[in-house]
DNA sequence: TATTGTTATACTCTATAACTATA
DNA sequence: TATAGTTATAGAGTATAACAATA
């Protein structure tokens, strides 16, 4: 009975298969991305959530917790410290909802609007990066392929 | 002097900056597959990462630890659980490298084939769902531009 | 009775330092 | 000296249950 032979080592992973599921490639892509973005908005002291959150508020002055937690899938216990920790750098402000006692309005300070500013700018330069190879065509077809994934 | 009117509330979300950002839509559109995936895997008992794992070893019978870790971007502590648990589910083995002493060569056993050959086809009806919306050349073009983000 | 915001808490995911065996 | 695999551990991210105040 002859020995069984011992098993090849592989020399290059084929990934072939993986590369064909769309949530892989996109879980890759937002991966890189988001990575690039951490590092580029440190300066800031900002995370991705903290630049979604304060981006939403800044572009929807009063808008509240909830709704900041319905848009970005966040459940509302994990939305709290966020809140607070950017309430205590005094970038925005909880003011008293006009029409639901229950609900707190969200607004950007002074500050809070500058730093989003150049935050946002920073964003779109990051974007250019991210896009580097692709056409400004290509970008915007990618952009609404991918919405109509998610929307 | 004349008191500060209230501020007013938020009818709708506008969304429009971030909607125009490459990164958010990417992150958006994997965590909604993402989910999908995690629902219909639940009956195999495997995550995202689990399914990936083992389908590079299936396609890649005899891959080490490190080039698992390498091509996924996942930590090497973080990868022990994982294998250890597959083994003891009996869906792969481990078997010692053939040129290198400290690598061992990932198997899966005739039941891990059998499971896999399932679940990609599984995977593969949720890539349809998934880009349901979506063209067939659509869906080609999708993965492309995402491959020109990350590769 | 339902909803907003909150606390407390647990669970998962990810990252780092340090060790061993081998190259 | 460097690398593969491992252990222990810490930190970040995410989810659920339950409560007070208001609708």
């Amino acid at each position: 009975m002859p020995e069984k032979p011992p098993a090849p080592a592989v020399e290059k992973v084929k990934t072939t298969y993986l590369e064909g599921l769309i949530g892989y490639n996109a879980r890759r892509a937002a991966l890189v991305i988001i990575d690039a973005f951490l590092q580029q908005m440190a300066v800031y002291g900002l995370r991705p959530v903290d630049f979604s959150v304060l981006s939403l508020i800044h572009h929807n002055p009063g808008i509240t917790s909830r709704q900041l937690c319905a848009t970005l899938n966040i459940q509302p216990p994990n939305l709290v410290g966020m809140i607070r920790s950017l309430e205590n750098r005094s970038l925005l402000t909880r003011q008293p909802h006009p029409n639901d006692g229950r609900a707190v309005g969200l607004h950007l300070t002074a500050s809070g609007q500058e730093l989003m500013l150049d935050a946002e700018r920073t964003a779109q330069e990051l974007e250019s990066d991210a896009a580097a190879g692709l056409t400004a065509t290509e970008r915007k077809t990618l952009i609404r392929l991918l919405q109509k994934i998610y929307l």
